[in-house]
Parts: structure tokens; sequence; C-alpha cells
DNA sequence: CACCATACCAAGCAAATGCTTGGTAGGGTG
DNA sequence: CACCCTACCAAGCATTTGCTTGGTATGGTG
């Protein structure tokens, strides 16, 4: 009975979300198993039916997320495109993550040094990590290739490109004002405009 | 005995500043006030001989530090300088507050939506808005004076300049790397030469 | 009909948390 | 010496928090 394009979610994935966007709200250690059982107007100790733990939740909505997105990564980073196309590329397929998941950008940009003092979430600091090669590697791609200034201080615009991205989640609405599109259009107008040689 | 130049603060003072560390560091809702006690060597309860409450505390680190910070804007505002001289003084202002006092930075960008739903902290929205007049103010007298692009978006690169200054409070150590003049030199570099026209 | 899986409720427990209360030690001041 | 101020301790209370346990209702499936 239910419409082809959307292939009725299952519980446990509106569950998810719920929690997704609380966490993304209020952060993770500030929501409280009751607060995502309120939500979805069941009791909390209902959602350990469905989950091992608080932490096992948020787990599940960090993990296929952060998978996707660096895949984009990877495929941008093989591609045949010069220096300056990657580097848009990247700057909107990262915009367009915060469009289509933007409660998993928040949580990962706020609760990961926190989720980080626990050995469970040892991988949010390894794609911390990666997350730095990639922008690293682009720049000093753009920098070798011609493409960006020469006297460019890789490390310091690494932070500043993805500083300048990601805090985006922080108040970009999809549905209101610009398109993800519209804003990583003027985001790269700025700032190859600054880096460009 | 205690040294001319430093006027031996109170004990008042230095829990003040233990506990402005800890806010910033966990968030303030996560440091609890045995946090706070035991990294002063105390007991929790005698937090309370010193201090009406928790919110009081970060009431007491917040005000004075906002105060410093906008009566600095105010001033560059009414100067007599060019519109670029302005923004750059504005940038390296917001650079200087970083280094000096970071954790005060760290509290307002980390914890100022939690602390803004309570009546208390009303404030808080106010000095939002506030910064968005003075950022908003000194684009726009660009914009108009010639010295930055005329088809720019005033809202995002107000956004785009927020961002980037302040969420360098997130890696900023004072004595590591480089120092926050340098740091301010590569951004407004970096910044207004993608801005100017 | 017997069986079982899914989704939930009702009740509560142990730990953590903000804060309170009554008291004590030490140093200055009249 | 009597008095008081500052800074703290010791003990605990009410609430919140993550999670557990045993049970119930519903809808399939053999």
């Amino acid at each position: 009975m239910s419409a082809a394009s959307t292939p009725e979610p299952s519980r446990r994935d509106e569950l998810l979300a719920i929690a997704a966007r609380l966490f993304a709200e209020k952060g993770f250690k500030n929501t409280t198993v009751r607060d995502i059982a309120d939500a979805a107007g069941i009791l909390s100790g209902s959602l350990y039916h469905h989950f091992d733990s608080k932490e096992s939740m948020v787990d599940e909505i960090l993990i296929p997320f952060q998978d996707r997105l660096f895949g984009q990564y990877d495929e941008i980073l093989a591609s045949d495109d010069d220096a300056r196309t990657k580097l848009e590329r990247a700057v909107r397929v990262s915009f367009e993550a915060i469009e289509q998941h933007g409660p998993e950008v928040a949580i990962f940009q706020n609760d990961a040094d926190y989720l980080g003092t626990f050995e469970r979430f040892g991988y949010l600091a390894d794609r911390n990590t990666q997350s730095r090669q990639v922008w690293v590697t682009l720049i000093e791609e753009g920098v070798r290739t011609g493409v960006l200034r020469p006297d460019l201080d890789v490390t310091l615009t690494y932070r500043f490109i993805r500083d300048t991205v990601w805090v985006a989640v922080r108040w970009y609405q999809p549905g209101k004002g610009h398109t993800h599109t519209e804003v990583a259009d003027q985001y790269v107008r700025i700032l190859l405009d600054g880096i460009s040689s």
C-alpha cells in the first residue's frame, strides 16, 4: 500500500532519524533517552527493544553517512579533473551533505571530540585524519599545478576551507533562503578568488 | 610578596578561570560542579560559598568579556579608517580575543544556543544580533565605498567571515605554531583577496 | 488453533548531578 | 580576649539519567 518511491522506513530507521535530529539540536550527551522516546511517542525503556544503548544509536547514525561521504571524496581524488575542479567538487559535495544529511554533519562537527574519548568511537579520529588528507592533497595538487597561489600556508588554508564549509551546518536550513547549490557557488567564488593565482 | 605586575587574583577569579577552561573544553552542561571543584582541589559544595549557582559562574565569565570585545568593535566602527582597514581591524581584534580569552570565546560559540533557552541569558541573543550588525555594517560600507565587490551577497559574506574567524577557537592554541597575528594576516589575505574589487 | 516475532508498557534501580545545611579552621581587628 | 570574615569540609537530599526486567497486545504463519 505504500508508495513505491519511499520503501516504508522501518521503525528502527524512524527512531534513528528522530534521535539524529535531537542529537544535532542539543548535543549527544545533552539529549536523554527520554527525549528521544517522547519525540517518538513511546516510553524510554522501549528504545532498548530496538537498540543496545544510546551510543549504538549514534554509531548507526554516523557510520553509514561517513561511508557515503568519504566514498564521494575518494571518487573526486581519483578523477581526471584538474585541481581547481576537484576542489570545487569537494566543496559542492560537502554542501550537498549538509543539505541531505544535516543532522549527521552536525553531530560529527559538535560531538566528535566528546565521543572520541570512548575507544568505541576511535574511528571518528581516523575519519578526521582522512578528511584532512583529502583537503591537503587537493590544496597541494593545486599549488603544484599552478592553480593556487604558491605562497599558501597549506595547513592554515586547509583549516580555513574545512571550517568555512562545515560550520555552515549551523545556520543552513534546507528549503529556506538559498539552495545548497547557490551557497556553494558563493562560497567557491569567495574562496577561489582569494586562493587562485 | 606577590609581583606587582600580577595583582594577586582573588580565589573567586581563580575558580572562575578553572570553570571557564572546563566549560570551554567539555561544554557548560557537560561540566559538573564536581569537575570544577576537583580541578580546584576543593569539594563541590564549597563552590557555593563563592557563587550562587553554576549559571551565575558562566554569567560572570561571559559578561565582562563581551563588554570588552564589543567596546573594541564600537571603537573601530566609530573610527575614521577606510572600510578595508576597519574590516581588517575587526578581524584582528577577533583573533586577539581568541588568543587572550579563548575559553570565553569557545563558551560563547558552543553554548550560546543552549544557554539562550533560559531567560537569564537573553543577553546572549542580543550580543549575537549586535555582532551581526557590526560585520554587516562593515561589509556594506565596504561595498558602498567601492572597496569590496558590488555583487557580494551581504548576508552570506557575513556568515562566511563570522564562521571563519570564530571557529578558529577550535584549533588555535596560544604559543603553539603561529601567533594570532600571523594567523590573522593569513586569514585577512585569503579573505580580502577574494572580497576586494 | 498453537506458536512466535515485533513493538511496546510499567516499574524501578544505581549512579550522577545541582545544590543545601550545619559546622570548622585560621587569620585579622577592636 | 572576644568577635568576625573568608574559605572550606562532611553529609546528604531531590531529581535526572541510562538501562533492566518481566510482562502484554497485535499480527502473521505453520
